[in-house]
RNA sequence: GGACUCGUUGCAUAGCUUGGAUAGUGCGAACGCUUGCGGAGCGUUAGGUCCCCGGUUCAAAUCCGGGCGAGCCCGCCA
């Protein structure tokens, strides 16, 4: 047990207190005390005093009168603040030895919130006609770090990426190759991803405005794509599977990777969508509509008459929404699975299996489907998603079976715009790939990178250049991580390119540091760390504050999964961080002349290391000894 | 026009879900700390009508209502 378990024993006692007082049904907390407060509080007072009719001082002085005659194992004193708190003090000798032999364990911050249960986290699902941009990059950071903490709390996660391989993004640059004489090979060695996106796809889209002809083309284009035998979607899936190639080594540079590749294009000819369609419509779910502006089409009915979303075309083709309908349902495991799946061609690196749909019936039947789905998509999409959400909801009897997991865009800072040769007056801008305007992922991940390599150079002019090059890499992945998850998801992240490269502060590199320190201080130190010292002497309160922060893992994780932020374990990797900094500036560890000490702090140093190793996996950052 | 999200110091943010003590942090500013286990660090100082008005409450940055400002969405496009 960790923290909790002090928190536990409190809520038990004051159970028991409340019991004897013949009060129930009081919804008291119990929780973490402020620095200068002890270590935990109740506001169960304040929750007494109109039932008691007493001020809250008066019930706290009594609660902790009172006390005083439970068993407590944890909790050494407690306290009656003036303003009616009561507060806690522990027994840290005993908690330390509890929190500092459990950090040790594998297990340490685990939490079981899943029960084994199986659920599904799709993230990414970009077109594939470009190489990534910086706004991409949160979507993916979001859901990786997710999966991962699901994980954590015993979840069998599948990550899924949707590829987008059959719609108008992609008929744009099969326009670009057939009708306007793109090479098919980058000129200048480019990455393939760029040079379809940076070039291919805008110089085309830009093409539409002079020439009209073009649209035509697209449309005819767009409906090949669709009939998997044709030329053009022969040559469509050669070219986007050497983009998505690309966007995949990008993901995985960053540490992200997958269980299966969904292609829409398989989705499409799998038939999927007419036998969800019949089942809609023999649950009454959507209408036709005989008269008004929507004639002739399917639609699904919304709160008032200027919500009905068309579903089908007079014309009789599915909409961009009706799309997600089958592929919804099939994430849930409502409809018989049309799908075989092989082996991706290549492998990700950490050597976790990738699998990709396919209609060839002699390959494997597997299950990627979840009891629940979380869909990582940015707020931009919550109307439509909030239609899948309702209509699942009708499917699924488990209550938020699927969720939409929005999150604000990344939009470019008014310099950074100027830089991409568009002046906003000193606004901020959205991103936009049709015109060009964003800032690629592997270009931050390369600006970075160098950034990085010289300051380790400046600090380790003896160390060999793969040593740095793999020092940089992680540095610069774990900025780029952080960043994207630091804040809060319904923050617009303003992204600024200079300021991008600052390392100082609250960043991954600070975090990052820490780690290096203490690993420095276990690897100049002559004997192992072990955990059979004595916690009676770690008495400071830079101890004991970085002992209680290492103790709130699984409290933090729990969090964590409960709001499904992962802001709260990137804050809790900076808490953990701060509160070693703290001890390190206070507190010596090594030549102390005093054996035992030297043992117990040297305890302590491994748990934190150990711990934050743990928490930074969660979020996807490796933190190297050297730096 | 309607829906959704955001508004906390010069800037960027935490705290809001679950009301309670002293609103925490970073950048920027000023000053200080290195014969010491690594200064990508630590400490000190200055800087706040928690957008406004009203309500609920013993108690509101936090909950509710109404404004204002910003963003975003609202197609038989994707």
């Amino acid at each position: 047990m960790t923290f909790k378990s002090i928190i536990e024993e409190i809520e038990n006692n004051l159970n028991k207190i409340l019991g004897e007082l013949s009060i129930s049904d009081v919804k008291f907390t119990v929780e973490p005390a402020k620095p200068g407060f002890g270590d935990v509080s109740s506001n169960v007072s304040f929750l007494l005093a109109k039932q008691l009719k007493k001020s809250p001082k008066d019930i706290a002085e009594m609660l902790s009168e009172k006390y005083q005659h439970c068993s407590s194992t944890l909790v050494l004193k407690t306290k009656a603040h003036q303003s009616g708190y009561l507060n806690f003090f522990a027994n840290w000798e005993k908690l330390s030895q509890m929190i500092l032999s459990e950090s040790h364990l594998h297990e340490f911050g685990d939490v079981d919130i899943g029960k084994n249960t199986t659920i599904v986290v799709e993230h990414t699902s970009v077109n594939p006609n470009k190489a990534l941009h910086i706004g991409h990059i949160r979507n993916i950071i979001i859901g990786d770090s997710i999966s991962r903490i699901l994980k954590k709390a015993n979840y069998k996660v599948n990550v899924l990426n949707y590829i987008d391989d059959s719609g108008l993004q992609v008929a744009d640059i099969i326009v670009g190759f057939k009708h306007l004489g793109f090479d098919q090979e980058s000129p200048d060695g480019k990455k393939f991803d760029h040079y379809c996106g940076d070039d291919v796809y805008v110089k085309t889209t830009e093409k539409y405005e002079s020439d009209s002809s073009l649209e035509n083309i697209r449309k005819n284009i767009l409906k090949e794509l669709e009939d998997g035998n044709s030329e053009t979607a022969k040559f469509a899936d050669k070219i986007t599977r050497r983009v998505l190639a690309n966007q995949l080594e990008t993901c995985w540079n960053l540490s992200v990777s997958y269980d299966c590749l969904n292609f829409e294009s398989q989705i499409i000819r799998s038939g999927l969508w007419s036998k969800i369609f019949d089942k809609i419509k023999e649950m009454n779910l959507i209408e036709f509509e005989d008269e008004g502006k929507n004639k002739g089409c399917w639609v699904i009915r919304g709160a008032d008459k200027d919500e009905d979303k068309v579903i089908v075309r007079s014309n009789g083709t599915a909409t961009y929404i009706a799309k997600d309908i089958p592929y919804a349902a099939w994430k849930l495991g409502l409809i018989d699975d049309p799908f075989h799946y092989q082996k991706y061609e290549k492998k990700q690196p950490n050597s976790r299996i990738l699998w990709q749909t396919t209609l060839d019936s002699n390959e494997s039947t597997k299950n990627f489907s979840g009891q629940k789905v979380i869909t990582v998509i940015d707020s931009r999409q919550a109307r439509l998603q909030k239609i899948i959400t309702s209509l699942m909801a009708k499917f699924k009897s488990v209550p938020d079976a699927y969720v939409h997991l929005g999150y604000e865009s990344v939009t470019l800072s008014s310099d950074t715009a100027k830089i991409l040769g568009l002046d906003t007056d000193g606004k901020q801008a959205q991103m936009s790939g049709r015109k060009g305007l964003y800032v690629n992922a592997d270009s931050v991940y390369d600006m970075l990178k160098e950034k990085i390599k010289d300051e380790t150079k400046k600090r380790h002019a003896e160390m060999d250049s793969s040593d740095i090059e793999e020092i940089a890499h992680n540095i610069a992945v774990g900025t780029l991580r952080y960043e994207m998850i630091k804040q809060d998801l319904d923050k617009i992240i303003t992204f600024d390119l200079t300021k991008s490269l600052s390392l100082d502060g609250d960043t991954a590199p600070y975090i990052q540091y820490t780690h290096a320190r203490a690993a420095r201080i276990l690897e100049k130190s002559k004997r192992a760390p072990s955990i059979n010292v004595d916690f009676s002497l770690l008495k400071e309160q830079a101890e004991l504050n970085l002992i209680k922060t290492i103790g709130m893992f699984d409290m933090q994780v729990r969090d964590a999964v409960n709001n499904l932020s992962p802001k709260v374990i990137a804050r809790y990797c900076h808490d953990l961080a701060v509160a070693f900094n703290s001890f390190y500036e206070h507190v010596k560890v090594l030549e102390l002349g005093d054996e035992s000490l030297e043992n117990s702090r040297l305890c302590i140093v491994d748990s934190f290391k150990i711990t934050l190793v743990k928490a930074l996996d969660l979020i996807g950052i490796v933190a190297p000894h050297r730096m």
